[in-house]
DNA sequence: CTAAATGCAAATTATTTGCTCCATC
DNA sequence: GATGGAGCAAATAATTTGCATTTAG
């Protein structure tokens, strides 16, 4: 709430409705569940100013968006820190401590010499239980 | 296309021009730059129907794609086998061979029991040059 | 010949933008 | 009361689908 008014920024009903919306989900929801009120549990709004104040909020560290695969990114408050993981055969996302990244991370510096963020674009392939 | 045939399929003018326009770029390149004759340099042909033809030489394996960030797919014959990872900062796209993520794959295996795959979604970070 | 595939138009999906009016600071 | 933001409509981008006509096998 500092972090809006410190830059101008309003923290309007809507605005308000989208911090709700990404709390109250289980997981990273889509703008327009978001706008449909996580399935009636909240009221619903207008998805143009969903998706306007989601990326004014990303921009402010609030929130942030990773792709689960080909259709609508999924959103997340970013005070969740957790990076996630995908499997590509049953659609599970799942979220994980990003400790338990450090080790691929360090491994793709040191083969690579890049710094790589699953943050966006997360880890996608078998699970486990896909696998077995 | 043996592998066509072999499945009832025919190997059509505009289905010869989306492998030509994938052989001919130096890269991965988007539906939209093979309908567009790769810069002018074959003929120009039908979105749609590259859309369909890149879809159908996926399902027999000739072809596959990949996400470089927002916006479109980028398509590359799978003849290449290669991995690509994707600067965040400079956009650069740069093809890998893919035994230079072994041993990241096997550490995620090791770290999360799963069997990753960067074909899909590449490896996305800040790269060698943009984090001097 | 006969199914598969083209080409064009129109529909979908995800997201963005313009603009007028409303509400927060 | 000035200006950021809401809400609605319309635009854009990426991709998909329907359908009448063409064409490869």
């Amino acid at each position: 709430m500092g972090a809006l008014r410190g830059r101008g920024l309003r923290l309007s009903a809507a605005r308000r409705l989208v911090l709700a919306a990404l709390f109250a989900a289980e997981g990273p929801i889509t703008a327009e569940q978001i706008a449909g009120g996580v399935g009636g549990q909240l009221p619903r709004s207008d998805l143009a100013s969903v998706y306007r104040n989601l990326e004014t909020l990303e921009e402010l560290g609030l929130v942030r968006h990773f792709h689960a695969g080909h259709g609508p990114g999924r959103y997340t408050p970013s005070a969740s820190s957790a990076e996630y993981v995908v499997c590509e055969r049953c659609g599970d996302v799942s979220a994980l401590d990003p400790e338990r990244l450090d080790g691929v991370r360090e491994r793709v510096r040191a083969d690579l010499g890049m710094e790589v963020r699953f943050s966006h674009f997360p880890l996608v392939g078998v699970c486990r239980d896909c696998a077995g």
